[in-house]
Parts: C-alpha cells; structure tokens; sequence
DNA sequence: ATGGGTGTATTAGTTGATATAGTACACATA
DNA sequence: TATGTGTACTATATCAACTAATACACCCAT
C-alpha cells in the first residue's frame, strides 16, 4: 500500500510517509476505520526506523488522522472532520504565492497552474472531508 | 528594499534572500542591469553573515537572475530568460499536487486555491519574463 | 496466566545542513 | 594607492533527522 521513500530526498522521511497516508485516505483507498500497518511493518517495508514511522503516525494523530488504540494498532478516525486552522490556511496562501512565482521564472503560467488543479482533483477523486 | 528575515523560520536564511529577490525582480521593484545590495550591505542590513548572503547570491547566479561582475558587484541580469527546466516544472507541479491534499484537510477547496493564484497574480503584476 | 503483537518512551550516537566567525585573496575603479 | 566588490578557505557551533538498542504498558487470543 505504501510506496517507497526517498532516503535522499530533502523532505524528511517521516513527513513523506504523513504525506503518504493522507494522500490514500483522501484517495479513499484507506476509509475511517481501517487498520494503518503497524510501525514495526511499516518500517521494515520501508527499510527505515521505527522511530521514523512513530514520528509520522505522531504527527498524523496530532492533526486528526488516525487515532490509536493501545496494544490494539493504529487506525483512519471514523469522523475525520476539517480543522479550520487560520495559521495553516495562511501558510497553504504563501506556499501558493511562492508556486506562482518559482513558475514565473521556468514558463508556468498561472492559467497552467489552474489545469494542474483540475487535473490533481480528477486523480484524487475529488473527494472532500466535512 | 530587502525586508525582514525570519532566523527561526524552517526556511534556511539563504533560500528566504533567493525568494526575496525574485519576488521583487517579477514586481519590477528590481529590474535588468540594477545593481543588487552588496554582500556586505545585505549583511549587515539584514543581520546575518556575509557567507549566508553570498550563498543566496550563488544560488540566484545558477538559476540565472543575477549576474556577478569581479569587484564591481552583483546585478539583475539584463537577458532573463525562461529555463525550460522539465525537472523543476515536474517538482513544482507536485508542490501544487501537496498543496490540494493538505487543503484538502483544512477546508481549502480548489476553487478557493484557483481564486488565490488570480489574487496573488494581481498582487504581484503579473509580469512575464520571455 | 502466558505470549505475541501493539504503540510509546528513553537514551545514546551519527550525520548533514545551516549559520557564524575570522581571515585572506583577486579584481575594478576612483 | 585605497576602497569596495565577490570569492575562497578553515574552523566552530547548533540543530534536525535518523538510527540504534532497550524497556515499558497495553490488548487480545490461546
């Protein structure tokens, strides 16, 4: 289920593997409820540390992810419900203010920009917490 | 001209000068064959090392902005040309594609991420380089 | 009760990037 | 010649990320 991490990349391991998990939840191919692989499976599938994958799940927990259940595992909350968090919605704006003009300089357009949306949403599915 | 840094930002002190400056090169707060702040200037505008800025100078030399001239100093470039770079519009594209999973969980639609790239687009002028 | 599977906590150590500090060099220009 | 420029080099300090090894607390099936 979980693809392969990239040791080398500079986007820490465990923030790829939060970025992982979201994505197949939003994907819905992990729904509330399922079990998430253990850190001791996880880890051995992607040859990394279990501390690195109990660093992730932490993190996924914290913003509402998944929940876990002591001695039981980890699993997708059933209410997943969005976090109207103004500091994160803020920082998502200049992420998006730093896209526009990283692309000014290798020929992205704004218009471009626009159809990656589109294009993104119809790989995702579109799907949409509330 | 230059504004504030952030020394406790995640974004190393370097890469925030690189972003400065092509944001003001694309405002056209900074145009072909201006003369850059020195090192020096910078530094002690700024309140970093000198080292710090140079590196964000080299860095904005390899992406082609800034050209440096031997003891006379750093200006804008007067031929800034779009790098089709094929690995940097794919990278970007999939900061566009992190950028809708994370709004996802906060509430972010993206229509709301299509109406902040028409914002900022006026924010910033929307001048292109060619 | 026991054993295996969970997540978690703790301590220790390595690595790499970042940033600072100080110094020195080469070049252009007034 | 003197000053201002970018650059190079070495050394040091700091921090995040990652690994490693161990231990603990909990659930559950046997």
């Amino acid at each position: 289920m979980l693809a392969q991490i990239d040791p080398r990349s500079a986007v820490p391991i465990w923030e790829q593997i939060v970025n992982q998990i979201k994505e197949l939840v939003l994907k819905e191919m992990l729904s509330p409820g399922d079990k998430v692989p253990s850190v001791r499976e996880t880890a051995s599938l992607l040859l990394v540390n279990p501390n690195t994958v109990s660093k992730a799940y932490k993190e996924l927990e914290n913003q509402g992810i998944i929940e876990t259940l002591r001695g039981r595992g980890t699993f997708v909350r059933e209410n997943l419900k969005l976090t109207f968090d103004e500091e994160r919605i803020s920082l998502l704006r200049e992420k998006v203010r730093q896209v526009v003009i990283e692309g000014s300089y290798i020929g992205v357009k704004v218009e471009d920009i626009n159809q990656w949306l589109l294009e993104i949403q119809a790989e995702l599915g579109g799907k949409i917490h509330d």
